[in-house]
DNA sequence: CACAATACCTAAATCACTTAGGTATCGCAA
DNA sequence: TTGCGATACCTAAGTGATTTAGGTATTGTG
């Protein structure tokens, strides 16, 4: 069922998050999210690469072809402008959304 | 468009934390929600509602009409014992996930 | 030579949420 | 006295991100 893995909306900041560091093809944007994230998020393909047709439709990414480091084709994604900002937008929101709600399920029952 | 107050999946562990202190109407859980996360969550009512029947037909919820302080008619829920721990196992993700994400936005760009 | 991993993709289904209404009662201020 | 905001409930239509479940092709490895 739909959410039942991610919490809904949280990939889009993981996958500009993921690109701060530098251009990166998809599937190594899925892997560094399992990885950063201790295998608590894995993110599935059919959810992954439809985000970043999204967010490239939004121009937040640009995409290029190029090779990898073992000489294999990949579709090589970077953040715009526009998605550097967004990023900043994005992590500021979670982290007042994190706290808000830690802060109130923290509260002793 | 949808997702765009909440991230889609943490109302229901709200909902059932409201409970965790005891009976409330609808009406006060969204309020409850909106306070303690100091205005950064507004539960709109048309996700409220269906969230409510939603954990009722679950059984997590139990559901029971009564008067409130002011001698208005309102449907108080409870937590079942299988809400209660629902509750838990929801808090548990919520926390694991919270700090995944958040350990992955903190790291310098 | 088969199989896992890499690397990309899509279509259908699910379902929580937003938007946008609706009903009815109550208290209060103009 | 009337009109409006707050309380308290509800639903239907639309949106759209995700899951599920496939698909292609290449590369490296046991």
């Amino acid at each position: 069922m739909a959410g039942s893995d991610l919490y809904v909306g949280t990939l889009d900041v993981l996958i500009l998050k993921a690109l701060s560091w530098g251009p990166m093809h998809g599937y190594a944007i899925g892997r560094w999210i399992r990885q950063t994230t201790e295998d608590v998020l894995a993110v599935q393909e059919g959810a992954l690469y439809p985000a970043l047709h999204r967010l490239h439709a939004r121009g937040w990414l640009a995409d290029e072809w190029g090779l990898t480091d073992t000489g294999r084709e990949a579709k090589y994604y970077r953040l715009t402008p526009v998605g550097r900002r967004q990023l900043r937008s994005e992590v500021a929101r979670w982290r007042t959304y994190a706290r808000a709600v830690s802060a109130a399920l923290e509260s002793p029952a």
